[in-house]
RNA sequence: GCGCCUCUAGCUCAAUUGGCAGAGCAUCGGACUCUUAAUCCGCAGGUUCUGGGUUCGAGUCCCAGGGGGCGCACCA
């Protein structure tokens, strides 16, 4: 056997799921006179003696194959497979007496050799450390992880044509960036030989994005892989897809009712039903969602009654109370967006957009048009978690440069993920951005909502870890 | 970074109070012409994560270190 030699290629006439589909309702014991080619691991493996079982997977489902020994060639050999091998299979259709649809082999070669030790045929994986570093085991012995990558797929397939109907371009902006922007984060650095500066690895591909609706694509986005410098945690990866768009002559408004009917959709799309099961309990991503400012939903969470001109003694007291840190150059703004994330956030469950950032903590986002102090900018929270980040956007050059060099004064106190002046991006509001409203959606944890995953690590393929011990050798 | 939990054969898991380190599956050898995690018989498989310590005796108790998980913190 170890002497058949590996083929180049091998051309399945079938999947496996189309030999289901077409043959399954045949009758026990019948033959159908239809040859097919198929190609798949071997997953179980039953010796009868004279007749052997065996179950061939491949990415569209199981099949039996059927192999008796008077018309198997090289029927000892096939008898030697491992569970795991690679095959490349031609037979009949047939179903066996007792009624289990099959391949009934005619032809057959081994086109890889599992020589590393099945995982355990029932138990498959449970060492989640195993299933995140061996992914390439995990997705054919685990019928979940298949599943949850495959929704992955299709939840990015589904935003890229649904953004391409209503007239978005795709773009790619740089992922080294001179200055890192777009976000509050501690970026990646690295350095570049032939030019001798130091890059950052984007933190968000906002500045980017929107220096193109100045070039003049007034429908952009960008499925973008981001990075920041942060923990790992069961909902932080240090690389994370974001889609962001950027649509002129809209406000946030127009982006929450995107949001919601976006979310409805993919819900339809991926699971046929808008209500889903997240932990222990069930959520409806239906639109439209509720919209609630941040003061109101203090209040109604938490019984804190404040506003932007509630006493700086005061808003210390509140934090105190429910032990949020504190730091001498947070202002008013800062302190009640820390209120809210501590007392609030987690408790909000069904969909929600609270809409309405302190501008303090807000440096691209555009005054409210009435509110002084409040800039429009809204985050959509599902069971808890903040799914997107959305405002309509700064666009006077002006305000922005102020902005900025309010975010080098808290830089210089000591807050080491504020931004810095990029005058670039300030140059290209010169040339004239038009009213934008723009978003970031975290691809991830969307993914997570949909399919019920509660671990980020388990809706990407390789996640990030430390590296493994003793490998070599 | 802190706290709690966890680590036993390739995989999934046992091992009573501190008293001979085991089972199933996989692998290897054998039996079996309709199995469905096939079944049956047999062989082999171990630095119990590592290093110390207590003890007549440690998988088990103690200390230190390592991997992993969860929570907190930071963030999305």
């Amino acid at each position: 056997m170890t002497g058949m030699p590996i083929p180049y290629r091998f051309e399945p006439s079938h999947t496996i799921q189309q030999i289901q589909d077409t043959y399954s309702e045949i009758e026990d014991g019948s033959e159908t006179g239809t040859q097919v080619i198929v190609a798949g691991r071997l997953m179980l493996k039953r010796d009868q003696g004279k007749i052997v079982f065996g179950t061939l997977q491949d990415s569209s489902g199981r099949v039996q194959l059927f192999a008796p020994e008077k018309t198997t060639p090289d029927f000892n050999e096939f008898t030697d497979l491992h569970l795991g091998d690679w095959l490349g299979v031609t037979g009949e259709v047939i179903k066996t007496r007792r009624g289990e649809l099959s391949v009934k082999i005619s032809e057959w070669v081994r086109l890889a050799e599992a020589r590393r030790p099945f995982p355990d045929k029932w138990h498959g994986i449970s060492d989640t450390d195993m299933r995140y570093r061996q992914r390439y085991v995990d997705l054919w012995v685990t019928e979940e992880t298949r599943q949850t990558f495959l929704v992955r797929s299709q939840v990015i397939s589904l935003i890229r044509r649904w953004l391409e109907k209503t007239g978005f371009v795709e773009v790619e902006t740089p992922v080294f960036h001179p200055i890192p922007g777009g976000a509050l984060a501690r970026p990646f650095i690295t350095h570049h030989n032939a030019l001798d500066i130091d890059l950052y690895l984007r933190i968000a591909p906002e500045l980017y994005l929107k220096r193109l609706v100045v070039g003049g694509f007034e429908k952009v986005y960008e499925i973008a892989r981001v990075f920041r410098n942060e923990g790992l945690s069961t909902r932080h990866n240090p690389e994370f897809t974001m889609l962001e768009l950027y649509q002129a002559y809209a406000d946030y408004t127009d982006i929450m009712e995107m949001v919601e009917n976006l979310m409805e959709h993919l819900a339809l799309e991926v699971l046929g039903t808008t209500v889903l099961n997240y932990g222990e309990r069930s959520l409806d991503l239906k639109a439209p969602w509720r919209r609630a400012t941040m003061l109101e939903l203090l209040e109604e969470y938490a019984d804190i009654k404040v506003t932007l001109d509630t006493p700086r003694s005061e808003l210390v007291d509140l934090c105190s109370k429910h032990s949020v840190p504190v730091k001498d150059h947070y202002g008013p703004g800062k302190l009640i967006l820390e209120l809210y994330e501590k007392t609030v956030e987690h408790e909000l469950w069904d969909p929600i957009f609270v809409v309405d950032y302190p501008k303090e903590v807000s440096p691209l986002s555009r005054d409210h048009r009435e509110n002084p102090g409040w800039v429009e900018r809204f985050e959509a929270i599902v069971a808890g978690r903040e799914l997107c980040n959305a405002f309509t956007e700064l666009i006077d050059p002006d305000e922005q440069r102020l902005r900025f060099l309010g975010q080098e004064e808290e830089k210089a106190a000591g807050d080491d993920e504020a931004m810095v002046v990029d005058e670039d991006y300030l140059r290209s509001l010169e040339y004239g951005l038009p009213p934008t409203a723009g978003i970031g959606i975290g691809i991830d944890r969307l993914v997570m909502l949909l399919t019920g995953d509660t671990a980020i690590r388990d809706v990407i393929l390789f996640p990030t870890l430390r590296p493994e011990q003793g490998l070599s050798e």
